[in-house]
Formats: C-alpha cells, sequence, structure tokens
DNA sequence: CATTATACCTTGAATAGCGAGGTATCTAGT
DNA sequence: ACTAGATACCTCGCTATTCAAGGTATAATG
C-alpha cells in the first residue's frame, strides 16, 4: 500500500546501480547506502531492488561479479562490463530524453 | 522486445494527462497527439495508456467526464476537478524530487 | 549472551505500461 | 458504390518491475 518511492521509479534503479559502480566497484549492501547519498537521501532502494538488479545485469553481461573475502564474511564485488558502459550510456541518454519531454510538457506557458 | 518508450515511464502518463486537461479541457483521442506535440514528440502516449489512465483519474475523483455529440461521433471530454488539481502538484513534486535525485547521481564530477 | 550491524538472498503481491485487437462513424479518393 | 484512412471510443493479456517482508549467517558491541 505505501510505497517509500512511489511513481517515477521506472528504469531508476537500474540507472543508479550502473552509474555508480561505473564510478567505482562496489558489493550490494554498500551501494544501498550509496544510491541514498549520492542522491541527497531522495532515493532509498531497498535490498530487495538491488540485488535482484545486481544480479539480472550481472546475467546480462553488464556486470561481473567478484567474491572476495573481508574479515570472515564474503562480499562480493560488481564491475562495470564495456557492455555495461555502453547500457549506462543508453539509459543515460534515454533518461535525458524523458526527462526533457516531461520538461516540455510542465513547462509551456498558456500559449494558445 | 522492443519498447516505444522504454524505462522511466512510470508515473509519468498520469502526470502528463493531467497537466495537460489543467491547461484545457480535451478528449482522449485529441491527448495522444498534445501529448506527443506538448513533449516535443519525445514521449508518444498509444490510446491503451491514454483511455485507461483516463477512466482510473475519472474513478479516483480527479476528473470529470462530458459527453459531447460532434458530427454525430461523441467525444468524451475531461476537465480536472480540485482534487485532480491537489494530485496534479502532488505528482509533480514528486516528480522533481526524484528528478533532482538522479540528477544529483548523474552529476557529481569525477572526484576520484 | 543478546542485540545490532554487516552481508547475502528469495518470494509474492500489486502496479502499470503497452501492443494488439475490436467497434463504429465520417471523409476522400476512385 | 466501394475502399481506405482518419477519427473516436474501448478492453484484454502479456510482461516487466518495484517493493516489503522474510530468511540465513557472521562479526562486533554492550
Amino acid at each position: 500500500m505505501s510505497k517509500s518511492n512511489p511513481p517515477f521509479m521506472s528504469g531508476v534503479p537500474e540507472l543508479l546501480v550502473l552509474r555508480l559502480l561505473a564510478r567505482q566497484e562496489m558489493y550490494g549492501y554498500e551501494l544501498v547506502k550509496a544510491v541514498r547519498a549520492a542522491t541527497g537521501e531522495e532515493i532509498a532502494l531497498g535490498e530487495g531492488v538491488v540485488y535482484p538488479v545486481l544480479h539480472s545485469l550481472e546475467t546480462s553481461g553488464a556486470l561481473t561479479a567478484t567474491r572476495k573475502p573481508v574479515n570472515g564474511r564474503t562480499r562480493v564485488y560488481y564491475t562495470v562490463t564495456a557492455k555495461g558502459q555502453k547500457r549506462l550510456s543508453t539509459l543515460t541518454s534515454e533518461w535525458q530524453r524523458i526527462r526533457s519531454g516531461i520538461e516540455s510538457a510542465l513547462g509551456e506557458a498558456g500559449h494558445v
């Protein structure tokens, strides 16, 4: 019923995850917090969103995973591949396109 | 497979429909074209998107419908109610919030 | 020794966008 | 008169996707 980040969240998780991982490799749990920070606390993706996105990006070849044991715990670090870079730039321009379309519609003074 | 307006379309149809109808009353078929025009041809909503949105907005009390016969054909004109105005401003600020969150994440110069 | 933080994960419900299909009328071309 | 296309409305079913909630296990903290 009550959603945390209601509408407008369509391809957003995928875009944010790719963008942050393009900056530097990270593991899922870290990413959850990094998203919050990078979006100025505006967008909070739960683990139930982040992990599935990570897995599907890995499956599609946009990310590669590397397991690293740290202090007895295991972390799975993700790195963006060339394919992921391409996917990121596609998503980014797609985002700009939709965004500018919406801004046009929201603007537009009374005109006729 | 091929989607016309891929990701990033979450609450968008509802927002656009409300925004355009707030400017002036319109009927569904007209709205389909108006959306294309208002978004600079960037966003094209099919009738399969517009009509259901119209109906659900009417059901929720955000719009009122008026049937008007024109040249033997029937047009259903939609008008935004006070409730619809409120919904529009909620959606608009929600959009700005998500949008600015994403822009923050996309920006963030290389730093490292 | 118990609670919190770290770190991974899956399942199930609900939403919603979209293509495709369906009906019917009016208009324009041939 | 016939056809094709534009106008104008509508629904169905597929698919994708977000998210809360729940589940496991280890390390650190009190």
